[in-house]
DNA sequence: TTTATTCTTGACTAAAATAATCGGATTTCC
DNA sequence: GGAAATCCGATTATTTTAGTCAAGAATAAA
């Protein structure tokens, strides 16, 4: 899962169209013009999140794009997942060799880019369209940073 | 905060120094070479670490770099900020129009970005270098999804 | 003092990914 | 039939990332 415009453009325009296709669908031009976006660069994005199931597209002449399902039960991962590839984390060359001290040759960020990919999914997966057309997003700071030093030596903790 | 393989390389390299360079500092090379990074490209990243104040040169036949910090003092986040220059999370374009109701025209997905960006931070920044060697790496999964339900209409839910 | 080693700097090139464009085809409604 | 829209593939342009190169300066050791 990778973060660029793409994935902004992406959620952007199923926000947009969430706000506004109560009824009929809503063109890719239309979304395009409101959100500032390259019309024949969202067409692309659009046919990504169709394939992904995320939306419905109506063909001719007052067509456009739907949400295939309810505002509150699209989780912005799957939106994100849908246009941008997964992201190449931890890329542990196998060709490295061990560290200076004997120290195993599986790269020593390995499990700290794993879970901090981790983390961002948890993140916006517990976020639905609806939140974020509502505005409502969580936010689990205070929660999500404890004091540090009780993390120390409880060995075994994850990965 | 960008997340590339430049912060990958730096934290790598951080962490190799870390666990090297006990007394005499350590050369660019031997790192280079026992983490498969370019050794021009990674000297470049090392200017950076340096001019962040993150470690120090010492030039000469038997020269390198070690830790400006004790490893247990650095935080990841402190290394990925200082090769990575400020994602730009956002890119509010002014010009966007207001959305179909009249939402504002602030868009819609700015307070996400701004929050995962938000969260991405914190969880760098609890964890330090020493960690890192240690694969020490704090799983707050758990604590960090919490049942959906009672986020909602808590209104005011930060940002 | 010389020499080899290493960092320092800036400019440059190469490769890859991202963003955007283009041309045409198909579907549907009027 | 024509206009408005999705669809599809190929292509181009732009930006970013990754890597290279060359010259210079500091320092330890021979």
């Amino acid at each position: 899962m990778k973060l660029t415009t793409k994935a902004r453009y992406a959620v952007t325009a199923m926000a947009d169209i969430a706000a506004c296709a109560e009824t009929a669908p809503v063109a890719v031009s239309a979304v395009a013009l409101r959100q500032g976006i390259s019309v024949t660069y969202l067409e692309q994005l659009m046919g990504k999140l169709r394939k992904a199931g995320l939306v419905e597209s109506v063909r001719g002449v007052s067509g456009g794009f739907k949400l295939a399902r309810a505002a509150a039960d699209i989780r912005v991962s799957e939106i994100v997942m849908a246009v941008d590839e997964q992201i190449k984390t931890t890329a542990c060359v196998p060709g490295a060799e061990a560290g200076c001290q004997g120290n195993s040759s599986r790269c020593l960020t390995h499990d700290l880019w794993d879970e901090l990919g981790r983390q961002i999914e948890i993140f916006l997966a517990a976020a639905t369209l609806d939140d974020v057309i509502s505005r409502r997003v969580l936010g689990m700071a205070a929660v999500n940073a404890p004091d540090r030093s009780d993390a120390l030596d409880k060995s075994g903790a994850v990965l």
